[in-house]
DNA sequence: GAGTTATGTAAGTATATACTTACATTATAC
DNA sequence: GTATAATGTAAGTATATACTTACATAACTC
């Protein structure tokens, strides 16, 4: 009898070295050479675990989104559900893009014409809003309305904002206390529509 | 004599077709082989003009700001200095990053480990957002002071609300109605910092 | 231990791409 | 018209890159 097959485990221990590779140097400079190369491995290891490139990269972005979402899910855990909104932007004012989806959705949208990579991020850049919409519409439902545009709206401001964030990070746009306020205070302006 | 040097000339007219390209394509995607095509002229022609691709692509975002900030500047003189800010809020909820500034922008950030294109990409993002800031304060100086955030961060917000704006418009993450209620209504909502 | 298949190593291939070179042609000033 | 340098054409080069193939080795079942 042959020995067992390890594939599915190799996929999850090299995933996250994969991904954290696309989400630093971008899809085309990440080069099945160097994915190899931070792997320990040889290219046509990874070429045994997926088909292409192409199936890490969107792999990649799926497991990028899904760790960034579960460690949001444990920080929302930790106090009153109305208050959640609050805490994720104070949260992620400092923890800010520590899982790379913001950067490894960006390097993906040089990418858009291929339709397969371009569903692919429509699918997470929604998955993304509807979460945070989600976390306006509970905070909203304790705090009574909120005047000024609707959740669905706001929630996609806040990945606005979220975005800028991260590219003023990524290329030194402004000091950390700004882009700590920027998360924070206009977040809150964002999600309390103007009210004290 | 010689015929003379109209090198300058040149660059101008092919300038534009090269930034296009590399809006659309993205900066590892337009080759220069296609940059030439789209030109009509052969590559050498282009290396007679720039002394390498990423010459041609910093000269590229300079031109694409510059035609953006000329025709905010056509708006903005259209009306009186105090309504600046809501006017351009309005045309850009339809007219959405139509000069391809927010394209190049992110085309740029897969490659902000050459510190040149960094470089380029900071001081552009930096004069877009002084920019806004500018008429924010006009528009605060004209209406009063507005609760909330200083313009400073204001101004980022909404660079953040045209970029997530462009990236819906990129990859269809809403309809066109969506798109310009997002610019329109949280557009105001951080200009007027929740006053009725 | 033998048989079987997964896994690792090393080299190879076809193509794409940034950039160059050699040379013919053209437009201008005199 | 002629000298001169700019401009256009065509081909070439060195390298990088996605992906493959051939083969040796290791681990598991029986």
């Amino acid at each position: 009898m042959p020995r067992p097959d390890r594939t599915e485990e190799r996929r999850d221990e090299l995933l996250p070295v994969v991904a954290e590779a696309f989400a630093r140097l971008g899809y085309r400079r990440a080069t099945t050479a160097t994915l190899a190369a931070r792997c320990g491995v040889r290219e046509n290891v990874l070429y045994r675990l997926w088909p292409d490139k192409k199936a890490m990269f969107l792999a990649s972005i799926r497991h990028v989104y899904d760790r960034a979402e579960r460690i949001w899910e444990e920080r929302a855990a930790l106090g009153p559900e109305g208050s959640t909104a609050s805490r994720l932007l104070e949260y992620e004012s400092r923890h800010l893009g520590e899982f790379g989806l913001y950067r490894i959705l960006f390097t993906g949208l040089s990418e858009t014409e291929d339709p397969e990579i371009r569903a692919h991020l429509r699918d997470t850049y929604r998955k993304f809003q509807r979460w945070i919409k989600r976390r306006i519409e509970a905070h909203d439902r304790l705090r009574g309305g909120r005047p000024g545009p609707e959740a669905e709206l706001i929630a996609w401001a806040m990945v606005g904002l979220g975005t800028v964030a991260n590219v003023g990070r990524e290329i030194d746009l402004f000091p950390a206390r700004v882009r700590a306020r920027l998360i924070a205070d206009a977040g809150r302006l964002l999600l309390e529509g103007g009210a004290p």
